[in-house]
RNA sequence: GAUUCUGUAGCUCAGCAGGUAGAGCACCUCCCUUUUAAGGAGGGGGUCCUGGGUUCGAGCCCCAGCAGAAUCACCA
């Protein structure tokens, strides 16, 4: 690494680093660190009358730190919160030897190092609970400077809030953002609560490939891939679906599964290109059942996360106590633009998309047409959880027939908010039905459609073995969290999300800049420049600007060095090697 | 993919009509024994995203590119 790229703050962390092993100080010991409580049960549990915590040991982050003369400050950041230190030099230093205070407490910890701190609790007069510090270790020492967060009753100054920094550097967004760890806590309780409710019914949780021959259960692109000893294609998973119906063929009662599927599709706000499904298949259950099933899961979620039924979103209350609203899907048309579509044919509902001026193309069949006008004029009505009930065949190709209307099927989805929250079926079991409307599908992706589904024979195979009557629910889990935890993007519910891999520029080695001929006390102006690689400076058209911009560079920065004539210059861009 | 906005110190952001790059915090030095986003004084630190162009002169104007965000389209 060459010292000449790193901040000026950076590298006096590195001489903190060389000057307290000169000292005999390991900066990154390798022995645990035995702590006994944390920043915030001292200060829920603290009370100066019990004079409780007498001896203290915790754990953390250096956050802070007010120095006055022979006694301090600082802030000590652990996992759970934050709490304040009071230093004195005569205490961490008892002998004669000051070092431990003057030098190492003072001049070589820096924000970001983690210590672990002995001591007994107190309230300054300022009235704050802290820990009088009686020994002081280094954990581990940071090499690169935090950005300083500062916070006064609830208002945070100087908070970093680009979104790029905090996406590609989490590590740091969670360390100075406090309320992002708390989404991330969130989530995974939604994951326990969920969890919970499924076990107590006995269903099982089950992991199925995510590495598919034939990506199905879905209708989307999926990520390619190939595997070498088999040299076949594979591809990522879209769904799981149809591998959790195998598993009910195979005689589970209940299966579900948290599934990372992936999807070969654009990227928002609302979409990553993996992403999290919970999806639940019960036998012997239909979609009615489901229905009682999914409100009563979302209601316990809401429940378990924030101790009640109601959540912000936004500038939008939602409340998820049962019973939800349900709707056909016609009627659901019929409420929101006041025409009934039910009998209409093709025809028809062509004119209507007209009359409510939604865009629509030629090659949209019936089912498309009518989700059209659903998505166009009625789910950003649907604010509070709303279930959406009987869809038209065409769009579901893996659901049963309506047991009372053969256009449509027993489906319902869950809209929150204006989005699709859950999705759910009385599963298809009938495997000549299914195999028809695979084919169906098959004929929709050779007019084109790349989003059409696969035929999946070996799943037809598995249903004319049997499969019980099953009912099976999706449920968006990065959605759900961003309802229930109010975030905006599901990158904030994500502690990775995608995105574009960073640009790295390579740097040559002085050693390798001076072989070529290059006075080593030009390489670092030269890099600084901006020509880090000889590949950069081979690229340089024009020599005598080149010359020009070093003299003025050697100018402008005193650097005091003996200007290169311009045949010197010429001869550094020129030089083969 | 389209449109709009943004890119300046480690972080948050100023900057004008085109004329030698600024503030606060952070960092460094010195002074201070209980402070509360910030004790006092002084000091360092910038390829103003990149590359072209216009100009005597560009952080600022023009063109192209890169990155990010918002809105829209497709999808969960």
């Amino acid at each position: 690494m060459n010292l000449g790229e790193l901040s000026e703050q950076e590298q006096i962390r590195r001489q903190s680093l060389a000057e307290l092993r000169e000292l005999g100080i390991d900066p990154f010991p390798a022995e645990a660190y035995p702590v006994n409580t944390t920043s915030t049960e001292i200060k829920k549990q603290y009370s100066a009358e019990k004079n409780n915590f007498l001896d203290v040991s915790v754990a953390g982050r250096l956050m802070g730190k007010r120095i006055m003369g022979k006694a301090s400050f600082a802030e000590l950041q652990d996992h759970a919160g934050r709490i304040q230190l009071y230093i004195t030099r005569d205490d961490i230093c008892p002998g004669e030897d000051k070092t431990t205070y003057n030098n190492i407490f003072k001049k070589l910890l820096d924000i970001g190092d983690f210590v672990g701190v002995r001591g007994f609790v107190f309230k300054t007069q300022m009235g704050e609970i802290s820990i009088h510090v009686k020994e002081l270790k280094i954990l581990s020492k940071a090499l690169r400077p935090l950005p300083i967060v500062k916070e006064k009753d609830g208002k945070v100054y100087d908070a970093v809030t680009d979104p790029e920094f905090r996406y590609r550097q989490r590590y740091v967004d969670l360390v100075i953002n406090p309320k992002v760890k708390d989404v991330f806590i969130k989530r995974t309780k939604i994951y326990n609560s969920l969890r919970e409710l499924f076990n107590s019914r006995g269903y099982l949780e089950v992991e199925t490939p995510i590495l598919q021959s034939i990506p199905g259960g879905a209708a989307a692109r999926p990520f390619i891939t190939h595997h070498n000893t088999l040299d076949i294609p594979l591809y990522l998973r879209i769904a799981n679906e149809l591998y959790l119906k195998r598993l009910i063929v195979g005689g589970y009662e209940g299966v579900y599964e948290f599934s990372k599927d992936f999807r070969n599709e654009g990227m928002d706000r609302t979409h990553n290109p993996e992403f999290t499904v919970m999806e639940i298949y019960v036998a012997y259950k239909d979609y009615n059942w489901m229905m009682d099933f999914t409100e009563e899961m979302i209601e316990k979620t809401a429940f378990d996360l924030n101790g009640t039924t109601k959540v912000k979103v936004g500038e939008k209350e939602i409340d998820f106590k049962r019973p939800f609203k349900r709707l056909s899907m016609i009627d659901s048309i019929k409420e929101y633009t006041g025409v009934d579509i039910s009998g209409m044919n093709e025809e028809q509902l062509r004119k209507t998309c007209k009359d409510l001026s939604i865009e629509i193309d030629e090659s949209m069949g019936k089912g498309k047409l009518i989700d059209e006008i659903f998505g166009e004029k009625v789910e950003d009505h649907l604010i509070q959880p709303t279930f959406i009930i009987d869809y038209p065949l065409e769009m579901s190709p893996l659901c049963k027939k309506h047991r009372s209307n053969p256009d449509l099927t027993e489906r319902f989805e869950l809209i929150v908010n204006g989005q699709e929250l859950c999705n759910a079926y009385s599963e298809l079991n009938d495997p000549v039905d299914q195999l028809e409307r695979f084919q169906e599908q098959l004929k929709l992706s050779e007019k084109g459609d790349d989003e059409a589904m696969y035929i999946d024979y070996d799943f037809i195979r598995a249903l004319e073995y049997g499969m019980p009557p099953t009912s099976g629910m999706g449920i968006g889990i990065d959605r759900l969290t961003m309802l229930l935890t109010n975030q905006p993007s599901i990158q904030d519910v994500l502690f990775f999300p995608q995105m574009r891999p960073e640009k790295k520029d390579s740097v040559d080695s002085p050693e390798k800049f001076r072989k070529a001929g290059i006075p080593e006390d030009w390489v670092e102006p030269l890099q600084k420049m901006g020509y880090k690689t000889l590949g950069a400076l081979r690229k340089v058209e024009k020599y005598k600007k080149l010359h020009q911009d070093l003299c003025g560079f050697n100018k402008k920065n005193k650097l005091g060095l003996k200007n290169p004539t311009q045949d010197e210059v010429k001869m550094w861009i020129d030089n083969p090697l």
